[in-house]
Formats: C-alpha cells, structure tokens, sequence
DNA sequence: ATTAATCTTGACCGTTCGGTCAGGTTTATT
DNA sequence: AATAAACCTGACCGAACGGTCAAGATTAAT
C-alpha cells in the first residue's frame, strides 16, 4: 500500500463529511461531532488530521475557491463573445448543478462577510476578473456587444448561475416540492444564456 | 403615554438588534447575549418579550417576507411589461440597497433550506408568483415579449436584484475594498433593466 | 525482530449556549 | 392610597460546544 495513503482517504473522507454538515448547517451551526459521525470516525480522530474547526473549514473553502476558478477556462477557450459567455454560462450553471453544496458553503462565507477569504477575493479573484473584463471591453470597442459595464455583467452571470443552487429549496417551494428536473434545468440554462447574450446585444 | 407603549417600544428596540446580529452571523452564530448587548437590554429582558430566539427569529422573518411581498406593488401597477418589469426591478433593487440585512438573513434562511419559511414559500409566495406569471404570459401572448418560460424570467431577476446586497462583500472586495456609490448603483440598476428587458425582447 | 512513527479513541475540561426564576421595581387601574 | 398588572434583572442551570490528552493499537522502517 502506498504510504500516507491512511492520511490520504481519511482526510477525503473527513472533508467530504465536512462539506455536507457545513453546507446544511453553516460555519456555527455545523458542529465536529455531526461531521464526525457523517464520516463513521471518533471525534478526536478528526482533531488529529484537522487541529482545529477553522483550519479544517479553510480547506474546505479552499477546494470549492479552486473549483471555481477553474470554471473559467471556457471562457478564454472562445474567441467570441457569444461563444466564451454561452461556454461560462453553461459551465457555471453546470458547477452549481453538479455540486450545489459547495455553492452554498460559498454563499453563507460571502454572506457572513467573508471573513476568511477576503484576501483571496481581494487577490486573486480581482486579477482573474480584471482579465476577463479586459476581453469582454475588447468585444465592446469592436462592436461584437453593445457598450454597457463589464463588471456590472459578470454580476449579472454570477448572481443567475448560482441562484439554481443557492436558492434551491426556494424554487423547490415555488415548483410542486419538485427539485428542478433535468429538463427543466436544461430549459432554464437555454434560457438564461439567450437572455442574457441578447440582453447584451450579442443575437439578433 | 399610551398603554403598551413599553413593550412596543422595546419589542422594536430587540427587533432592530435581532436583525443586525443575525443578518452579522447567521443564526447558529447570533447569541442572545450579542443580541441583548446590540439592544442594550439585559438578556433576561429579551425573553420576557421573546420567549424563546426561534421566536425572535420568526418575527424577524415575518417582517422581511411582507416587505418583500410589498415591493410587488410596483409590478402590479403598470399595464406594460417596459413599465411593469423596469418597476419591479428597481424597486427590488432599491430594496435591497436599503435593507441589505434583512435581504442577507432571508438568503440564509433559503440557503439552509428553508426550515422556518417553507410553508409561507409552498403557500403565500407560490400563489403570489402564479399571478404574475399569468401576467407574463398575457404578454407572450400578445406578442410584446417574446416566448420564455416567465418562471425562469422571474429566478432571473430575483437573483440579479437581491445579489447585490448578498453579495455586498465579494463586490467590495472587487471594487478597491469600496462599497458601490450611490452612482455605481444606479448605473448597475440602469444596466440591470436594460439587460433584462432587452434580452426577452421587451426593448429595440 | 525491534524500534520508531503514525494512527486511534474514550474520557475529560473549561467555556458558552439558550433558557429559567424568584424577587424587586415601575406603571396602570380603581 | 391601595391593589393589580406589567416590567426588570442578577444569579443560576443543564446541555452542548471545541478542543485536549494519555495510553493503546497499527503500520513502516531498519
């Protein structure tokens, strides 16, 4: 057997219990002992592999931070504006589907005033968004879309793509207590990149 | 003085702390004790008025799910969709930008599922929703909006409009550790409307 | 086979939580 | 002025919290 490979699944398996108890609790209301029993381990076995709440939270958040970031490479795969928005679009929405507790581990961090990430969000999200707006203020001189504030835009297509996660138990209310089908989630992904591209001046 | 004029006052007094502690920490992490402190009352008082912080809890949210019902008036007012649509958005977004804590407690209520909130949502706001879709597609079917699935339309702007003061944090952090001013806010409103009304073919 | 390093865990600790309560004070009613 | 009702609050309670630790069990290195 591969050394640390006992350090190796038991902290998978600890951040993965992890994730689900901070996502249905938030940061208080999440407690080592429900993650504890989520991932089938004795208490003090997870003070061994994570010293602290804190430190094991920040991995938490760190995984979810890269995740994110990585959604963008579609967006610089495309030249053209309909192309790379309607390629991040997808690829948001798809993220929020696919892992929406990590979605909401985010959101409650924003929402608490992210008291652990501001220097990330001041670092290295501000760079990563000072690239894109430069190439959405390209797509604006050539005419490809009309003039309107880059910055306001990426706003816009952040607050959609995670509202389907964020808000899910919200839309479950408001949809006969039906989680979204994957037909109706497909719609509404349809939709909101039409929306939104056309919104901008990209279609028609 | 008018009789009952104590436990008015003092049930605001509460009130008003109660919103800024658990918009500031959540509900987990907002404490009697910080709440009593913020009112500056002794804890023992607040649950004289209160029985018990689910209480407390309920009546602040009882409050936000009126004011956020109210700010339907605008959409009902108007005949047209420009009108009606442009009316709506601006006074969520107005909304928002005045009470960001109340727009951030409701956020965390939906985020952790809703537990508190779920029959208001099945009931009140999901008939309150029905009648402004069939508003919508009134419109789709006189042809002065083009054809979308208005549930999905509605999601958008409820998530675009409240982003703003859920989000307050990460945007700051993107803008020079600056909250936006007053006109940042309305250029972002201005652009919001103009996206939106466009991209469903409302406007040119 | 022996030693060293890593892993496991029940029991425990100080702190803080939501909530209670008795007894005093203030306000309203008659 | 007397009584009742409403209001106030320091001191206290059991429960649950994050975290610690010593001692044993397992795995890796020699």
């Amino acid at each position: 057997m591969r050394k640390n490979q006992i350090r190796i699944n038991n902290e998978r398996r600890i951040l993965a219990a992890a994730v689900k108890i901070f996502a249905g609790y938030g940061y208080q209301g999440a407690t080592m002992r429900k993650i504890a029993e989520e991932a089938g381990l004795p208490k003090a076995n997870l003070h061994y592999y994570f010293q602290t709440k804190e430190q094991l939270y920040r991995r938490v958040l760190d995984g979810i931070f890269k995740d994110w970031l990585a959604a963008a490479d579609t967006f610089d795969g495309c030249e053209e504006p309909v192309e790379a928005l309607r390629g991040y679009i997808e690829t948001k929405m798809d993220l929020s589907r696919k892992r929406p507790l990590e979605s909401r581990i985010w959101a409650e961090e924003i929402l608490r005033g992210a008291p652990l990430i501001q220097d990330q969000l001041e670092q290295t999200l501000a760079a990563w968004l000072d690239n894109r707006l430069k190439r959405i203020t390209d797509w604006i001189n050539k005419g490809t879309i009309q003039a309107l504030n880059p910055r306001i835009l990426m706003y816009m297509i952040w607050a959609v793509t995670q509202h389907f996660a964020d808000f899910e138990s919200q839309i479950r209310a408001l949809n006969q207590q039906q989680n979204l089908s994957d037909e109706q989630f497909a719609e509404a992904k349809k939709q909101v990149v039409q929306t939104i591209l056309k919104g901008i001046g990209a279609l028609d």
